[in-house]
DNA sequence: GTCTATAACTAGATAGAC
DNA sequence: GTCTATCTAGTTATAGAC
């Protein structure tokens, strides 16, 4: 499978990723406040003491998660508005990455979107910002192709927000070992997206 | 407000109701693991040890409020589909139903939709499979609107769940003083899904 | 960097007076 | 049907040996 000449060796993920990878599970799972220190550890070949030589606490975990994934999720859609030339190219980049994002995501994305009432204000509000940026970007793509296609939209908060939670849903049903990929779930989807926007 | 005799004497609400309701808002704002009965209890005038002379404990709560969501939710889909004569109608009276509820009881909604994984496995398979059944009558109007109407669909599955994970969202973002009504935002959402299948 | 032990606290649920 | 008091168990986080 490897093709590079680096070898295949998954113990040089670092603790810390590890520990990530695991709790995002958990959260996933059981919800955060469902989740345990010492379940987390376990998991992880170690006891709940020792999770703290890695990470101040359980919220921290939390944030971290959440934070990476919105950042991961913003860089995407940066860069899918940055390749298309046209409101229709670029707003197809944007749902394409989002759904495969969500999909190959899905257990990190979810308990981005879900736990984030479990963060201390301050945490919350970075996230949630970053999150604001982010439809804004989507809700700009709209408006250009308004104006620039005619596209029929009767709101563009509001279909911004429909086509994103759509999107975004995805990750609540899609399965590794499911019927479709992601790849073929997210032409399904651009489809749909193209056809809530024409005149 | 009120047109009939009978006088708006809100105390007649039940306490098994009002317990219900504070429960859903909690449930809402932080989990049910992030709840507990004490907080319940302070927002009904009562302390906790009260709550079990009226409920069970703490899952028998989400129980009742995931079920009864779950049942409700059903009857006025089988209402929709019963009082359309087309595919198109009867899919249309789905939609509107579903982002009506949603909106409207957006808070019990999110509850069902997101806290099930902290019921038993027993309480968790019988809304499961209320939602099951639900989901099904939504994949037979499109299958009706595809041979009948010969309706654009790449897969009944996935575009069902694309259709219905897009109204449930309505309930992440509606607010009661927002700048649209549930009715104006079921019109815009009943004509997103129309587009979404034509040919 | 992991362990054991423990501190400090909070949870759901119950018993029995009123 | 509500109260107070309490039981039992489990929680996050820390301290200090190794």
């Amino acid at each position: 499978m490897e093709k590079g000449g680096r070898p295949a060796d998954n113990s040089a993920e670092s603790t810390e990723t590890r520990i990530l990878k695991v709790a995002t599970r958990h959260f996933y799972d059981r919800g955060y406040h469902g989740t345990t220190m010492r379940e987390i550890a376990a998991d992880c070949g170690m006891k709940a003491g020792s999770l703290y030589n890695h990470y101040t606490g359980k919220e921290e975990l939390l944030f971290r998660i959440a934070n990476d994934t919105m950042a991961e999720l913003v860089d995407g859609a940066q860069t899918a508005v940055d390749q298309g030339t046209t409101p229709a190219q670029r707003l197809q980049g944007l749902v394409r990455q989002h759904v495969r994002y969500h999909a190959v995501n899905r257990l990190q994305a979810k308990v981005a979107d879900d736990q984030l009432h479990a963060l201390s204000q301050d945490r919350q509000a970075v996230v949630l910002k970053i999150r604001d940026g982010y439809e804004r970007l989507v809700e700009e793509v709209i408006a250009d192709g308004i104006s620039e296609h005619g596209w029929a939209v009767a709101d563009v908060k509001i279909v911004a927000f429909a086509l994103l939670t759509m999107c975004t849903a995805v990750g609540t049903w899609f399965r590794e070992d499911g019927r479709l990929s992601a790849d073929q779930i997210a032409d399904i989807y651009t489809d749909l997206a193209m056809a809530m926007l024409q005149p």
